[in-house]
DNA sequence: AAAACGACCTGGCCGC
DNA sequence: TGCGGCCAGGTCGTTT
């Protein structure tokens, strides 16, 4: 579900509320999601009654609470999680897989599929140290990026689904920022040429700026840390309109696997 | 090393 | 109403 700008706008929320909390008691803590790191929900559920929080990442689709002993615990969302800010009163959703009870509110993660992760992470560790660059950030250049697609047969939307290079695009931005771009994504990631890494690059950060700006795309389960649907799924140009004309130039628009995952492009915009 | 593919889960929707 | 089949915003491990 979440991608980077969903993720970024939970992680707003949080800043607005649970910064500076300090935790009361871990209602519940499910190991089935303790994935990451070496710390079983036991370990987590005994260190946290009294921690605060310091400050709240993001990388890529990653979040992180920072505690004020410079540990982090890791929250991943995966296709159906949601991290929720609600007072302590209110009633546990089905497949409500951790809840941190502070003052008078929870933090609470819901995940019906369990594809999200939670985990800890040591003081020293540091969080998302196996990602690739932030897609809004410095280290995306055309240099870097051309680089990373150098002798790549495998599809340009593989290589921009892949966080090893970029952190925190998903299948939604990344249609939306190959359309934006005018580039196939069933294109070999070597063929682009360097005026297309540059637009790639510009579409890229314009898309989840948008995003952002709308407080996600809500499709079906995302909603933010207050418990809202975002908004920018009224403004996407491709993904989700397979078969509907395209807003560009009126070809009907069209949907095929790329990289494993149904993709949505405009055949005649997109070349 | 890189690419392709199945596995992991549940729920919602569609057609019969 | 019920049931099977298919699909879903993500990642990870295995195989080729």
């Amino acid at each position: 579900m979440p991608e980077l700008p969903e993720v970024e706008t939970i992680r707003f929320y949080l800043t607005e509320t649970v910064l500076g909390q300090r935790v009361n008691t871990v209602k519940h803590l499910d190991q089935r999601m303790v994935k990451t790191g070496s710390a079983s929900a036991e370990e987590i559920t005994r260190r946290l009654p009294g921690r605060m929080v310091k400050s709240i990442k993001r990388r890529g689709k990653f979040l992180f609470l920072e505690w004020d002993t410079q540990d982090h615990l890791l929250v991943h969302l995966g296709m159906s999680g949601r991290l929720i800010w609600i007072p302590e009163s209110a009633p546990w959703v089905t497949h409500t897989h951790m809840v941190l009870g502070f003052r008078d509110f929870d933090l609470r993660l819901s995940d019906p599929r369990r594809f999200g992760r939670i985990g800890w992470l040591p003081a020293g560790e540091e969080p998302g140290a196996q990602l690739g660059v932030e897609p809004l950030g410095r280290r995306l250049t055309r240099q870097f990026l051309a680089q990373k697609l150098k002798g790549r047969s495998a599809p340009i939307k593989a290589l921009l689904l892949d966080q090893r290079i970029i952190a925190g695009l998903g299948n939604i931005y990344v249609d939306e920022s190959l359309f934006q771009a005018r580039i196939r994504p069933d294109r070999p990631g070597s063929s682009l040429t360097p005026a297309e890494i540059t637009r790639m690059i510009r579409a890229i950060r314009a898309v989840l700026k948008q995003a952002i700006m709308h407080r996600g795309t809500t499709f079906s389960d995302y909603v933010d840390a207050l418990g809202h649907p975002g908004e920018n799924q009224a403004y996407l140009w491709v993904y989700g309109r397979s078969g509907q004309e395209c807003r560009r130039c009126g070809h009907l628009l069209a949907q095929q696997v790329i990289a494993g995952r149904t993709s949505h492009f405009c055949g005649h915009c997109q070349s």
